[in-house]
This record gives C-alpha cells, sequence and structure tokens, in this order.
DNA sequence: TATGAAAATGAAAACGTTTTCATTAATTCT
DNA sequence: AGAATTAATGAAAACGTTTTCATTTTCATA
C-alpha cells in the first residue's frame, strides 16, 4: 500500500491539511497532536514527495549547474564546492555542460522555465547575447560563476583576474626582471582579456613597456604552451620573465624549456596561473596565482540559495 | 498568464486529452488537430511541465549519479561520461557525493523513493551492507559503477582491475625483471584487492613468487606512493620493478626517485595503473595501464536507460 | 460563566499533467 | 446504404501535495 499524506492523516485522526502543515510551517500545529503525526509518520516510513510538493509550491529543493565543460579539475572544483554546500542546506545539484554555445541557452531555459530548478549557477566564459537577455528577464534567480563581467546586473562569482595578474607581474619586477613577456589566452575569452589588461598596467605602472613581439597568443592548452615558449625563446632579444596566462600552458612552456635546454629560472623565469592540481608537481616547482576555485563554486550556492528563499 | 495545457487546448477548441496525446504518444491524434496543436503550442511557447509530468507518470528523465567523491579527474571523467550520453538521450543529470558512508544509503533514498530520479548510477567502493539490502528491493533501477563485485546480482560497469594487472606484471616479466615488488591500495578496496589478486596471479603463472618484504600497503594518495617507494628501496635486498597500483601513488614514487637519487628504469622500473592525465607528464613517461574511465560512465547511463524503459 | 481573541483544524480548490473509460467520428466491409 | 470496426476525441479521476478560507477549539479575561 502506497504511504501518502492521506493515509498519515486518516491513521492520526485529522486531517491531511494539518499533516502537511506539521511538515512545513512550524507552531502551526499544536505539539501534541504534532508529535502524533511526526510519530506515525515515521512508522509509516512516510516522506512528502517533491515532486507533488514541487508542483504545489513552485521549487524543487534543486539547483542546476551548467558549466561549459566537463572535463578536468577546474570544473570538477567548482562542482566539488557546490555539492558540499548544497548538501549542507539540504538542496539537491543537477549539473549540465553546455554541450555547445546553442544548447547552453536551451539547457538554460529548460531548468528554468519547466521548473525544475529553483536557480541556476552558471559560467558563460564568453559574451553571449541570448544568455543576456535571458538573464534580464529571468523570473527565477541566476549566479554567474568566474563569467564575462560585461554580463547584464546579475551576480558573479569571480576570479580576480586583473589584480592577480597585476601581483604577478610586479612579483617578477620585484624580482628584478624587465624584459617581460606574456601567453596570452584566446582573445575572445574574458579570463585571458582581464589577465592582459592587468599585464599592461603592472608594466606601465612600473615604467616598463610591452613589445608586440613579447606577446604571443595561445588557447590555454599545453600544446600552445609549448609553441608560445619556443617561439619566445627563439628570438634574437629574449625575454628574462614569461608570465604565462594559465597553468596548463605553462606545463607546455616547462616541456619546451626542457627540450630546448633553457633553465628555468636561470634562463627566463616563467609565472602561471591557477594553482591547478598538475603545478605542484612540475619542477621546478610553478610559482602561480592560487585560484579559491571551490570556494567560488561553495559562494555561488550560498548566495544563490539566499536569492531563493 | 500561465500557459498550461489548458490554454493550449482551448485555443485549439480541443480537451487537454488531445494536447496531452499530441505530446506523448504518437498515431493517437489526427494528422491535422496535431498540427495546430502544435502549431499553437509553440506560438503560446509552451511545454508541458515536466513536474506535473512526473506526478502523474512517476518520472522525471533524470538519472541520479552518487560517487563517493568529487574530487579529482578521475570522478569528473565519469560525470562527463555520464552527461554526455545522457545528453544524447534528454535526461537531466542529477549528482551528489556521498559525503560519508552513513549519507550514501540516505541519498540513495531520497532519490529514489522520493521519485526525484528514474535511476541511478551508483558507486560504491568497498562492500556495505546496508546498501546491498537497498539493491535487492529497491524498485527502481540502479547500475553500479566500479564498485566491489560482491555486491548482489546488480548490474556493475568496472574496470578490469586484474587483467590490467596481471597484463601489467607479464609486462614487467616479458621484459625480463623478476623481482618485482608492489604498492598495494587500501586493504578494504576492492580495486585495490583486485589489482593485487592479478598481481600474485601473473607471478606465480610465471613461477615467481612474492616476498612479503616486497609488498607495501598505500592509500592510493601521493604522498604514501612517496614512502612506499623510500621503503622499498631501502632494503638491502632491493626490487628491479615496482608495481604501483594507481597512478597517484606512482607520481609518488617518482619524487622519491628523484630525491633519493635513484634512475627510473635503469634502477628500477615503475608501472602504474589508471592512465591519468598527469601520468603523461612525468618523466620519463610513465609506463600505465589504460582505464577507459568515461566511457564507463557512458555505459553506465545507456544500460540504466535500458533499464527505466 | 459568558465573551472575545487567538490557536488549531478541516474542506476544498489549486498545481499541471496523464490516463481510463466512454463517446463520437471516420472508415471498411458486405 | 447500413452494420461493424477502427480511429479520434472528450470528461473526469488520479497523482500527492500546499494553501486559502471557513470553522471549531482553546484559553485568558472581564
Amino acid at each position: 500500500m502506497k504511504t501518502n499524506i492521506n493515509v498519515v492523516a486518516e491513521r492520526a485522526g485529522v486531517s491531511i491539511a494539518t499533516v502537511s502543515r506539521t511538515f512545513n510551517e512550524q507552531g502551526l500545529v499544536k505539539e501534541k497532536t504534532r508529535d502524533r503525526i511526526i510519530k506515525i509518520a515515521h512508522e509509516l516510513n512516510y516522506k512528502p514527495s517533491p515532486i507533488a510538493r514541487g508542483l504545489s509550491k513552485k521549487t524543487t529543493d534543486t539547483i542546476g549547474v551548467i558549466l561549459p565543460d566537463l572535463v578536468g579539475e577546474f570544473f570538477m572544483d567548482i562542482i566539488h564546492g557546490i555539492d558540499e554546500e548544497a548538501y549542507k542546506a539540504n538542496k539537491y545539484v543537477m549539473v549540465s555542460s553546455s554541450h555547445s554555445q546553442r544548447n547552453m541557452v536551451e539547457t538554460l531555459i529548460e531548468f528554468m522555465a519547466s521548473g525544475r530548478v529553483d536557480g541556476v549557477i552558471l559560467m558563460v566564459p564568453q559574451m553571449h547575447k541570448e544568455v543576456d537577455d535571458f538573464l534580464k528577464k529571468s523570473k527565477r534567480p541566476i549566479v554567474l560563476i568566474n563569467s564575462c563581467s560585461d554580463l547584464t546586473d546579475a551576480v558573479n562569482f569571480q576570479i580576480d583576474n586583473y589584480h592577480g595578474a597585476v601581483t604577478c607581474v610586479e612579483h617578477l619586477i620585484w624580482h628584478g626582471y624587465k624584459k617581460i613577456a606574456i601567453v596570452k589566452g584566446p582573445a575572445e575569452n574574458c579570463d585571458a582579456q582581464e589577465r592582459y589588461a592587468g599585464f599592461l598596467d603592472a608594466l606601465h605602472k612600473n615604467n616598463l613597456s610591452s613589445k608586440s613581439s613579447f606577446e604571443v597568443i595561445g588557447d590555454f592548452q599545453i600544446k600552445t604552451g609549448y609553441y608560445a615558449f619556443m617561439e619566445l625563446m627563439s628570438q634574437s632579444d629574449k625575454p628574462d620573465a614569461i608570465f604565462i596566462s594559465n597553468d596548463m600552458m605553462a606545463i607546455g612552456a616547462y616541456e619546451a624549456a626542457k627540450v630546448s635546454n633553457i633553465k628555468i629560472p636561470q634562463d627566463v623565469a616563467v609565472i602561471g596561473f591557477d594553482d591547478i592540481y598538475l603545478s605542484k608537481l612540475l619542477s621546478p616547482r610553478l610559482t602561480t596565482v592560487h585560484v579559491p576555485i571551490s570556494e567560488l563554486g561553495a559562494k555561488a550556492v550560498n548566495y544563490l540559495l539566499r536569492m531563493i528563499t
């Protein structure tokens, strides 16, 4: 026999409304009956159906997470942070990768409009008109995470790319390096843009200037780090330090250095960004900027939950 | 004005039953009316509410995934494989880490009994009575992934630890190594047990035997790999090859080798297990057993979906 | 001890579907 | 053309809650 609110109510000699109240608002039902209901519910192993509740209350205790991709420790860290906080708050987490730009907004709509989730944590690494429009009119809360800062007013928990980069470069300068090169990230990537901006400003602030032959574009993958390093170090006028926009590319650079017998940091200093787990395994240990990734997820959840209630 | 099945039905001059049928079974409604309904639904931007549908059909197009942890590329690969397949099948994915043994079964129950998900992909790294009981009586389908093989008859998509280990060891033997040591995984971990069994059998099959001083227990983390390596290589009778039960510990071993100035593979050969991304970055490149992790997730989804329908 | 306010409960509508059963419309067969 | 099938539709119940509004109980106060 299926055990729904009716059988509990009947068994307790009370209406279903009272049972419902027992499981929702507190103080609304007399202590004595309340206890009786709880006890009976427990005996019958009754738990209110979240689906039915969802239909009635328009809330599912679930938050959606849409990330551009589901590969690598960066995203795993985010999910981990989210899961941890969601668990504490007794919420459930529905994840999805965007699969494609086109699909991202569809997933978003499906999550939100359908009422599958109470809110969404979304990562939009590059400007996206449709998403921006959606953000504006969405009824349910959305929190961005490490997303393009030129997206509409939605709250955005971000890595502080700019200051991280500034710190990096100033660290190099402070150590006496003057000919500082950069391996940039993909042009359209917002993180990359901000890191580049930080790089430039740090140079200017210290009366140094960048030159175009010291600026190479990469794509955040190991391979381009390799080639970028080769390119920079094959010039007649070599940099004495390289700011590499993320650790993955730095790994490639290390390989390139090894292959071409260039010593780090004697011949050229290298500094990375992200502090990924892998970077701890390079030798000499890569200097890098730590990014509190899983905290980003945790913060996003907390903020989102506050918006929901 | 909220656009539900009623307004579509009214606008189409038809009963809600017909609208419902249009969105579910095909062939049941006349082509002409069907087209009209689809068109109107599209105009009104109507999509059947999955929540209401869930209440009525007891199905949510969602699958649950419960993993012991949400850290590191291993689990991310699994989630990735799952997400990819689920996406193709238009299903949604709810993830959760177990947080604790105790909690695993609670999450499981919450997922299943509540009707939040249509089925679950579950990873149970070590024998767990309660979960076993639950598996037996669960009404909704459960697929295990890389779980203890002594769990009840539930389908279990697994890494072939045993044969992987056998292959590893025979590879070493084939290369002429005779004094083969092992760094085992945690005693209660099933993967570890199977790898150990493969190790032993491969030795016996080749008329070699293991000796206790060549067997060290680790915990699958980098650090114990370090210490295990040190321990093995500090004996007077040193092994000439080491089978390390997973790549993480192999990384630790590499560090230990570097520190103690032992050459791999000249002084001692090392072989790992898992083929994690990190292992590609070691030099000399770590020999390891490839494990198709994300495929495991994909297979599990496909199987689960077939069970659901 | 009656009176009124506050607290506790109940009846029924609402949430948005699916589905069974009955009914009507279309088609085939003789 | 009329009977017999089959296809298409509709009415209403069911799914399991929450919530509004009305009603009853309780309790303190006069």
